[in-house]
DNA sequence: GTGAAAGCGCTAACAC
DNA sequence: GTGTTAGCGCTTTCAC
């Protein structure tokens, strides 16, 4: 009883099928492949003896032959700990798997080295997969832009690159929805409204500041009360805090994550501020946070399973030279709940 | 401007390094794979060729001559949403990925179609993967116990396989976990210890209610006070609401995971029972639940990320040929917090 | 519509 | 130590 790396008997081949089929190899690879022009009587019979013999085509020398490789790489950020800490990329990530998995493409994840860049560069350019998913992107991710002119690449979130950029990107509108967030504060009558922004150096924070502003500015309204917290709800917070720290009087706050806005209630509850009686909350994310919070959060819901699949959908659709548009903009909508 | 799949220069094969490098392709790819007999010389300027060359080896082409994909496949169940909303997962699946990118290995995600069971089946030992982690487990994954017979299969978590099955597990010890969080209750004077268990259709669930079971045993104590959760917060606040229901006396109560810690202690302060002044609380994960909550939880620590990659290690280890321990045990330790 | 033949880029005996 | 020679299992012109 030694240690015994198994698979005992070989798997079945293309020329097994052949055989038993009565055909050539050509014609069972047709089969396999749905080519048009085969007989209806040829692919019964072949597709009777793939069933019997339980032949699985073998990817390597599938793509060997045919230099595509069915293989989609997720480029994953070397600091992985902040990446799947937060939910909002597990759920792409399933959302992506899912829809490949009803394809005959294959996810793989790929760690992107932060001290050897050039590392996951090769591979990708190195006919290892076919296309890439870029999630997240900080503002000098631009060696991914440099690699999209050379392999097909959908950036889910929009990477910071130049406007007029001609990258394909699927996203949220970020700066629409928290600008119609912040716009639900004002139509409720608040005219303090403050915002508890996401990192600066991520487009999400970014673009949810962005809609924050020009909703205040459009009512006239000061866009003083900004402070930025990491997503997360120590960071609420915290940015909470240096909030009502400043002395000012606030009587709402657009919070760009429901995980910080958690973090605020915190906050607001300890210093006996009431929500959304003397500040109400609007925020982003259709979460555990949002759904369980108390009071429970008025929220923008954004589908993120669908973005996960969306963005894996335009990713094989680039890749098979379908015509895809550049942006693919997600819907959100506005759930009312119990914070404004 | 139209649409243009890029890829437009050929990547460089062996071929050309061995002509660069004034050697023949054999030679080369001994250079590659680490082949102990070649000269100093040789291997220099055979990297040197390959560096300025830029060339990467064809994934396709070495698994089809060699017959090693060096790609390891993370079978996961199709109820995705669940897998992916559990932070356990989320770490194991980071660690393990972390792991791989040190190796020369790749990992993809496998979403086990459960309708068409034997497609994942067909893939896994259709020589597309060199082995798999299985992570998630009901006690009805019968499916890869089998398959684990044909291909190297680490399983995380204990599944749900008869006793002294000989599977490779990586997992932490949860009866002997929960047996000590339970004892420290116990240790603390407290007598009527409940316990807000797991899904008693996974081991983790069913291992933690066996360890409080052990220690309650142990001290002489009932072990009536037994309510199911299904390891969210949620849950964990419906089965504290069943638990006060019974109107019974309860002082402490061992929670089978932090999130439903937190779900339980909203209820307990809902209904002004203090904590841990009437009621001391133990739980398992030191996740952000766990020291967020209020009061910050006592807690085991399992080291999550050190799973994935252990997982991951015993596995490739496996491929290797390695000799390796049928059942590893990851330690974890208890920190002391504010809710007992 | 189907078969024959020529590789895809690499590894792995086997010679030298 | 290094080169030579066969394939690995499949796709893909090109004939027929």
């Amino acid at each position: 009883m030694t240690t015994e790396t198994a698979t005992s008997h070989r798997a079945p081949t293309l020329e097994m099928v052949a055989a038993l089929a009565g055909v050539s190899r050509s014609t069972v690879s047709r089969v396999v492949n749905d080519s048009p022009r085969v007989t209806e009587d040829v692919i019964r019979s072949v597709n009777a003896a793939i069933e019997q013999l339980g032949y699985v085509p073998n990817r390597a020398a599938r793509s060997l032959a045919s230099r595509r490789t069915h293989t989609i790489a997720l480029v994953i950020p070397e600091n992985t700990a902040k990446f799947f800490a937060d939910p909002y990329f597990a759920s792409v990530i399933q959302g992506a798997a899912m829809f490949l998995a009803s394809t005959d493409y294959t996810l793989t994840l790929l760690i992107a080295s932060e001290a050897n860049p050039e590392k996951t560069r090769r591979y990708l350019l190195g006919g290892n997969v076919d296309g890439a998913l870029v999630l997240s992107h900080h503002s000098d991710d631009r060696s991914y832009a440099q690699l999209a002119r050379n392999l097909p690449v959908v950036f889910g979130g929009r990477p910071m690159i130049e406007t007029g950029s001609d990258h394909y990107i699927v996203d949220v509108d970020n700066v629409c929805a928290a600008q119609s967030a912040t716009r639900y504060l004002i139509d409720h009558g608040r005219t303090r409204i403050a915002t508890i922004a996401g990192p600066q150096d991520m487009s999400a924070g970014l673009d949810r500041s962005e809609g924050w502003r020009r909703a205040l500015l459009a009512a006239g309204l000061s866009t003083d009360l900004h402070e930025v917290g990491d997503f997360t709800p120590p960071g609420g917070e915290q940015a909470m805090r240096r909030l009502l720290d400043r002395g000012e009087p606030i009587d709402a706050v657009f919070v760009a994550s429901a995980q910080m806005a958690s973090g605020a209630l915190t906050v607001l509850r300890a210093r006996g501020i009431s929500v959304p009686g003397q500040v109400a909350i609007t925020t982003m994310d259709n979460d555990y946070y949002a759904q369980n919070s108390t009071p429970q959060l008025t929220t923008i819901d954004q589908p993120m399973g669908t973005q996960g699949a969306l963005i894996a959908e335009v990713l094989v659709r680039l890749i098979n030279g379908e015509q895809v548009d550049k942006l693919t903009i997600i819907p959100t909508s506005l759930i009312e709940r119990d914070s404004v």
